[in-house]
DNA sequence: CTAGGGTTAG
């Protein structure tokens, strides 16, 4: 018959058996008993196993023994039971740096980073001396709190203790400053290395994918190649098609998806899950879905990624479809699975919808609604002219600090858009006293006061911009048409030699849309030259949807039409696509700058102008 | 001969 040890009996007894002397025990015999059962610990895969080694342990009158303990400590933690092991860290008389090390991992790995940084407090009291399997430890931790001033405080304490040449440590360092967008301070530690391996490499290439610059992250990974020096693996491939995702490169996302194939990843769920996402983002939610379907149990992540990837691309009821059908298979939707239907309701219309979803988060999914699903709310509400609503919503909830912004931004743009001063003048005013998105505030407060004809004020406000030297960063798009990348910045054209050739398409574009039966509509779209402050210029659009669609572009004549910016944010963005496509006859994509990784959770509101 | 680094959705 089985019987269940009790664990708690087990550890007293470890202390109590610690009141013999140990060296009673140290014969030839023992020596085989201690690797026995450390080969046990080694492989056990249940809690029952592990007591019953621990128990044998101690009968063993191996308590007392630092390398058999550290054993079950990390047998403990590999089955997740971090209070036993804790347990036995502290009944311990002689504490090795693996002791420590190995508890500190424990931490890390179970989400708590904070208490490993603590043990290493009291193990420096100790006077146990840390080595490099214990900086790589804790430089993790800090990677994963993003704290810079502990990593670097660690960076100096592992440079001066001489593990500064560590391959691990170092690739954790990368990793660190990675994640902390110090991105150059990354690059220093990968360069200073005289060793490197995979792992290395896929952390730099990690760092530029989540850093916005993709580019870097290719070009590195073609490095990797060409020197030949391993294969990459699934670690660097998922980085790459990411990176490859955030640049909109189609191209080269389907090269990377071929070696993924060839070396045999592509039964790999976390790749996939990357594919899925990187073909939406790249305009291909057929390819998306395709790769989707081939996943065998997909669960709450790439769920997730394909339905925000249907959402972005304004295919709401295919989004909705996927929510119902993981729900059905009893997969339970998280924050940003909600984050991805919400989008879904508000780039297909679909406002009841969204606010049922809503509704029914936090009572029939355990989802406390926070400042990111209340934004999509309130930019579902916004779109529809619903800004009252909008208003009465953002004003009844409490969020964080970034929360706030990112609420009180799209409130902003929403009441731009549907010329409601008032709210306007209230939410630049909350933007401004938090001191977050002033600049935006700003110009979005003038815009909306020149589209309501009030041009002293949005004057005004322009003059004051100058004056205090607040700048807007001027917002930046850019196309791909097979080998070549076209870039535009907001307000300038001056860089674009197809200029002519923009202009005709875009007269084009306005043609089909008309065709299409897009009414002229009194959808005025104001412009203000940042460089000529006094040159205002109204233009009149077909199409409110077209307006979003397009980015930022002067023309020669000072007129500024938006070509191609928030693609992903007009509700009939695929429309949109196929008639470009259509146009130019190629496949092309396009996609947003600053897209950062771990700090920036901002979501696409309608009407971000810039 | 126990402990350490890199990947997915917003």
């Amino acid at each position: 018959m089985k019987q269940r040890l009790n664990l708690n009996l087990v550890i007293s007894m470890s202390c109590y058996s610690s009141l013999y002397k140990p060296s009673l025990f140290h014969t030839t015999t023992n020596a085989d008993i201690k690797a026995y059962l450390v080969g046990k610990l080694q492989t056990c895969k249940d809690l029952t196993s592990a007591t019953l080694t621990h128990s044998k342990a101690i009968i063993s009158g191996l308590s007392y023994d630092t390398f058999t303990t550290n054993h079950l400590i990390n047998c403990y933690l590999r089955l997740l039971r971090i209070d036993h092991a804790h347990k036995l860290f502290d009944q311990m008389s002689q504490r090795n740096v693996v002791s420590w090390t190995s508890l500190m991992a424990g931490y890390v790995s179970h989400g708590q980073p904070i208490v490993a940084l603590r043990l290493f407090h009291q193990m420096q009291a100790s006077l146990v001396l840390p080595n490099e399997f214990t900086f790589a430890t804790l430089i993790n931790a800090c990677s994963i709190l993003a704290n810079i001033d502990i990593g670097r405080r660690f960076h100096a304490l592992i440079e001066i203790m001489g593990f500064g040449c560590n391959l691990v440590v170092c690739s954790s360092l990368i990793d660190m400053y990675g994640k902390c967008n110090l991105v150059d301070e990354a690059r220093l530690i990968f360069d200073s290395m005289c060793i490197r391996n995979v792992v290395s490499w896929t952390s730099m290439i990690t760092t530029y994918a989540q850093n916005a610059i993709g580019h870097y992250a290719l070009q590195l990974f073609r490095e990797f190649n060409h020197l030949r020096l391993d294969k990459p693996n699934h670690f660097m491939l998922c980085s790459v098609i990411s990176a490859c995702a955030s640049l909109g490169k189609l191209g080269s996302g389907k090269i990377t998806h071929g070696v993924v194939i060839r070396r045999g990843h592509d039964a790999n769920d976390v790749i996939a899950t990357t594919l899925v996402d990187m073909y939406a983002k790249c305009g291909c939610v057929h390819y998306s879905t395709k790769v989707f379907r081939r996943i065998q149990n997909p669960s709450v992540i790439p769920y997730t990624s394909m339905i925000v990837g249907a959402a972005k691309y304004g295919l709401g009821t295919l989004s909705l479809q996927l929510f119902e059908e993981m729900v059905d298979r009893r997969i339970k939707p998280n924050d940003v699975t909600f984050v991805g239907a919400l989008h879904a309701c508000s780039h297909s219309g679909l406002v009841d919808k969204g606010l049922e979803i809503l509704d029914s988060m936090n009572v029939k999914y355990g989802v406390m609604p926070d400042a990111k699903h209340y934004t999509c709310i309130a930019d579902m509400l916004g779109r529809v002219g619903r800004i009252e609503e909008a208003y009465q919503l953002a004003k009844s909830v409490q969020v964080e600090r970034d929360g706030y912004a990112l609420l009180w931004g799209t409130l902003l743009s929403a009441s731009r858009l549907h010329g409601r001063v008032d709210i306007a003048v209230e939410a630049s005013k909350r933007l401004i006293e938090s001191n977050q998105q002033v600049a935006g505030a700003y110009v979005t407060l003038s815009n909306t006061y020149a589209l309501a004809g009030d041009w002293e004020n949005a004057h005004n406000l322009r003059s004051e911009m100058k004056r205090t030297g607040i700048q807007k960063e001027p917002g930046s798009s850019w196309i791909e048409i097979k080998e070549s990348t076209y870039l535009f910045h907001a307000g300038d054209i001056s860089n674009c030699n197809q200029r002519s050739e923009m202009l005709s398409l875009l007269r084009e574009l306005e043609e089909r849309m008309k065709e299409k039966g897009y009414v002229g509509g009194t959808t005025g779209v104001v412009f203000l030259d940042v460089e000529e402050e006094a040159k205002v210029e109204i233009m009149s659009l077909h199409s409110e949807k077209l307006a979003l669609a397009f980015g930022l572009i002067n023309t020669p004549k000072g007129v500024t039409i938006r070509i191609m910016k928030n693609l992903r944010m007009c509700r009939d963005c695929h429309e949109t696509f196929k008639l470009i496509s259509d146009i130019v006859e190629r496949d092309f994509i396009v996609r947003d700058v600053n897209r950062f990784h771990h700090f920036n959770n901002g979501l696409c509101t309608c009407g971000d102008f810039w």
